[in-house]
DNA sequence: TACAATTTTATCTTTTACGATAAATTTTCT
DNA sequence: AGAAAATTTATCGTAAAAGATAAAATTGTA
């Protein structure tokens, strides 16, 4: 098995939960933000899916991060929703 | 239309496509080297089609450069396959 | 311990990435 | 210009991502 599915999606997808966490947000607002729904993000985050590279941009942007914090090891949660003035976030952006 | 599909995408497969030619590659011989078939990477590399991350990782890991580097502008194609003796590549990685 | 909120898992459907192959087009070289 | 090599495009079949929904499990809290 190739370490790509064992062992660097599980890590992006611990990346995408602690940006996620550090961002005051649940899987449900991310969702709506992204586009993407709680149970595929559920999946992600957890290193069990696959996913596009579109979707990893939506993600980022939904959670205001670069795509590329989310793939490699680095200063992560620079910065907090709280700084940003109220929560920061629309969830309106989706639907 | 999101800028993902009209710009990074672009951007995106010109890295590749850029750092593909600098190693002296066609895109049969990166096709085998990925195990991703040509005309999907020709695709990739016009910024037509998305794709998975598991197959950015499987054509940064074939080209020998970082997936991020991938991802947006910085220093490419840091090594060059001269300098790695020979060519470099064994073309029968992949079946 | 009950209750609520969140997350995980399952099922089904739709969409789309990808492989394989072949044909068409473009590029390169003699 | 002509041939060969490389790339692009098209079609078809398969596999897998993603949405929707609901149910189960987990976590948090009164």
């Amino acid at each position: 098995m190739s370490t790509f599915e064992t062992t660097q999606l599980p890590e992006i997808g611990k990346r995408i939960r602690n940006s996620r966490l550090s961002a005051g947000l649940n899987l449900h607002e991310l969702a709506r933000l992204s586009g993407i729904s709680a149970p595929a993000l559920s999946l992600i985050e957890n290193g069990k899916r696959d996913l596009r590279l579109s979707s990893l941009f939506r993600i980022a942007g939904a959670l205001r991060v670069e795509a590329t914090t989310l793939l490699h090891a680095q200063a992560e949660n620079l910065v907090t929703p709280d700084v940003l003035g109220g929560s920061g976030y629309n969830l309106g952006d989706y639907q």
